[in-house]
DNA sequence: CTATCAATCCGAAACGTTTCGGATCGCCTT
DNA sequence: AAGGCGATCCGAAACGTTTCGGATTGATAG
């Protein structure tokens, strides 16, 4: 292994010199930094990252902690997610390191990874509005980067998608279709993009002037087929109150009420809507569906390089107020929606 | 943060017996070994990875590589996988990176961890026979263990499952049951794990004097649904010489299958028998399969462990000939297997 | 001629650990 | 009394970087 002692020694110039044309600083000469810079490549040096670690307090590796509870239907999310990060954190010469811990012992995984001190950075999806691993971080003044708005008072760098706004979107173009019994098949109820989903769900409803019923919105910790069928089943047994629409935290959730409106003798889109937001995950694709699925759509794919360059840019020193990165999500309307049937 | 020159002067004592002592060398006095762990204890002391890296070359870090265009099939195995590897890593304090590159560039970003020399090992799953990666890594006396074996004659360590006996066993099954044209759609052809399951079919056929009819193998890149889908479909269209019985590389493929013989109007067990190998993955449980699914099963996920093991063994500097370990599956009898019809 | 300044360069310390090669001391043998 | 031995301990160097605080030079300003 090549060291900066051997570049010095081979171009009789102080292992400092050295150390400093290669990082880029501006007392060396033009002259003598093309010479090491050749040398470092003739002997094929690589900056011993540990020896770097030791003095500079930066590792090179930044890590993300997932509970060993995955769903079956959360492993192609997550994986998805893994796959981007770590090779957008490879742009930044990064290694990405994987954290799987039992539920209950996340935050003392968290505590030790503080301690050792051995992260450069933390990347968190999907934050709970008071979430312990994010103020556990936080206080111990170790960066991180959020993936969803995470309702606490602190400040980390963000990125999100805009849920508001989709769901606002959405819920307008199934009023405009002329439906009135619009139901809300989402997620988990404490996540922040569920809360601004449902904010915006009401409000939409509050535009017109119809009164917001419960009973149409349904949560579930899973956001799986399941959830969306047991759900719709429900929701339709309960007489002429029936919703008209549904609205789906998902694609899955969207399949899983193809599959109970089949079994009901109901028709998509004749019968009833559906609408579902889509990560665009390649295993239900929205376009596949018969009939295909109109989506707000924010490929999670698209997620992975602003969440890394968030971080890389907090580690770096940047002020958090500039770290926020909203993504515009788009709408596509496709078969599953028509307007509401005059008959009745 | 607290050091090891913090606990030497704390207690007086020098760092160099600080080190020992938590090191657990034999030249440190009971007592004072109990005081220094003590105060490690109340200072809440934690090894500085990087500058133990610096002095011994290990990293406590140990990494996999994974090309970018996983078939959507191929993700619920390795996130398996990789959550395993990073748990059972974790218990022996050694932090999991992973590293995703696109297919053509996996045998450059070995090389340039390699430069880096910032793992301490890697893990490989299905070796090819004649693999770039183990080579590479071989040369260059980095640290692998393989999950399968490679034909290479290349010292390192082995997990793998007993695939020759498995499926010598489930055609003794399947011929006991009178069973003579048996397909066996199986995976690449080129990997260990199908070359061993191919020798036993041949071989189980010649121990009854059975002639080999090439036309009952089918390989296929990915062992997905369709692969079970199209060939057995395409072997069940030959005519009178179809097979009576199907071996299949995993449950998907058998899923496939199913499908299959359902389409062409076929009873399980009754008109084709089908024996599958399980890799337990939560996605495809083959007690759910109707009928109940026959298998030889090895769960993938009880091979994190013996991997995690024997690579750490490696880098402890233990014998190669000592690391090798094969696991035994079990062949599991259901309902999807019967006695071939009398009647033709 | 002296002082100042910019452009370059470098020595040495520091980061936290491991480890080599002793040093000390009390006790036992001969 | 001398030598040897086992049990404990420790000083100092080493790992490969970065960085602080200068040092040197030649040119320019006063």
């Amino acid at each position: 292994m090549t060291t900066l002692k051997d570049i010095s020694r081979k171009l009789s110039i102080s292992v400092t010199t050295v150390s400093r044309a290669l990082n880029g600083y501006s007392d060396v000469n033009e002259e003598t930094r093309k010479r090491i810079l050749q040398a470092a490549v003739d002997l094929n040096y690589r900056p011993n990252q540990f020896a770097r670690k030791l003095v500079t307090g930066r590792s090179g590796l930044a890590a993300m902690v997932l509970p060993d509870d995955f769903g079956i239907t959360t492993r192609a999310i997550w994986f998805e997610i893994l796959a981007g990060l770590s090779v957008e954190f490879a742009k930044h010469d990064i290694d990405f390191v994987l954290k799987v811990s039992p539920i209950d012992q996340i935050v003392s995984t968290y505590q030790r990874l503080i301690e050792r001190n051995a992260m450069d950075g933390f990347v968190i999806i999907a934050p709970l509005p008071e979430d312990e691993r994010v103020s556990l971080l936080a206080r111990n003044d170790v960066p991180l980067v959020l993936h969803g708005r995470s309702e606490q008072i602190v400040e980390c760098p963000v990125f999100d998608i805009n849920n508001y706004e989709l769901m606002l979107q959405a819920m307008q173009h199934l009023l405009e279709l002329g439906h009135r019994r619009i139901a809300f098949i989402g997620g988990p109820a404490n996540h922040g993009f569920m809360i601004d989903r449902t904010r915006a769900y009401r409000d939409a409803l509050a535009g017109r002037g119809i009164p917001f019923n419960p009973d149409y919105i349904a949560c579930g910790k899973r956001m799986t087929e399941e959830l969306g069928m047991v759900n719709s089943i429900r929701m339709c047994g309960s007489g002429s109150a029936e919703p008209t629409a549904f609205i789906c935290g998902n694609t899955m959730i969207a399949k899983g009420i193809y599959s109970a409106m089949q079994v009901l003798g109901r028709n998509i889109p004749e019968d009833v809507s559906v609408v579902a937001h889509d990560d665009a995950l390649p295993e239900y694709r929205a376009v596949d569906f018969r009939p295909a699925l109109t989506v707000t759509r924010a490929p999670l794919r698209d997620s992975s390089r602003p969440l890394v360059e968030l971080l890389v840019r907090r580690i770096r020193g940047e002020a958090i107020e500039s770290l926020t990165e909203i993504q515009e999500g788009e709408f596509l309307v496709r078969s599953s929606t028509n307007a509401i049937k005059s008959i009745e």
